[in-house]
DNA sequence: AAGTATATACGAAGACTTTCGTAATTGCAA
DNA sequence: TTGCAATTACGAAAGTCTTCGTATATACTT
């Protein structure tokens, strides 16, 4: 069986994992609660089950286990925008990239980041 | 909350009300039927709880009821788009686009519309 | 009128997600 | 050692989403 698409509270534990690396669930706990409450037993039954499903992995040599993240960061979120694209956007991405630039504050700086990354494409794509 | 998000199966009924107006569980059935096989009870089940939750409103005066979307498509995918991104990117939106950038094929027209729309941007930034 | 096709209404099953209570286990400290 | 704090294990409840079977109602056809 292939590994699911992770869960909404499923991907908040992974941005912990992703943004601290292996962690015990402890931390993972507390990192959740900075933006909404969970409790500790919750937090380990998610993360036990995300052992299961496959999306992490975990060091149990000491008592405290430690988790980490079986999935990487840059695959999984290039998965979830394509799922995303395709079902908001009818699969086009240009369409989501005009929308998310129209609608969000832009720094000068990453505008100019976007605009030395479209020139690159046109460059390549000759 | 008002008016809940659409999950995924409302969404996809969604984009047919959006794209071809007011219709009964027939056509959009057949819609979704394109893509995957969905029964018509399903399709009707959908649609009846999409109007319980405000997502769609129905004309009754004919035997067949007649269902529209009772969302903006642009609001909705604004609204969307900001909790994808505030889940999957961190609220990043930027990052968001140029991984999107980065792994969608383009066309020159497109960069060229996405640059132009950098560069009104920036103009009015200023 | 009778029978057939099509539509709606409704309930419930099954899967999944999230949450939490409770028991059992382990480490530490008085 | 005894008691307390922290951890894991586990089951189950509650909520949601999707699917479908069945009953009922309505129109059409012959």
């Amino acid at each position: 069986m292939e590994i699911p698409k992770p869960t909404e509270s499923e991907l908040e534990i992974l941005q912990v994992l992703w943004t601290y690396g292996p962690s015990p669930v402890r931390f993972v706990c507390d990192k959740l609660n900075e933006h909404r409450e969970v409790g500790y037993t919750t937090a380990l039954k998610l993360m036990q089950i995300m052992v299961d499903k496959g999306l992490a992995i975990r060091n149990t040599d000491q008592r405290s286990h430690i988790y980490e993240a079986a999935i990487s960061e840059s695959e999984t979120k290039t998965r979830l925008l394509d799922q995303f694209v395709d079902s908001t956007f009818k699969g086009s991405a240009m369409k989501m990239v005009m929308q998310a630039l129209g609608q969000h504050q832009a720094s000068k700086e990453e505008l100019d980041e976007i605009k030395a990354l479209i020139e690159r494409m046109e460059r390549e794509s000759q």
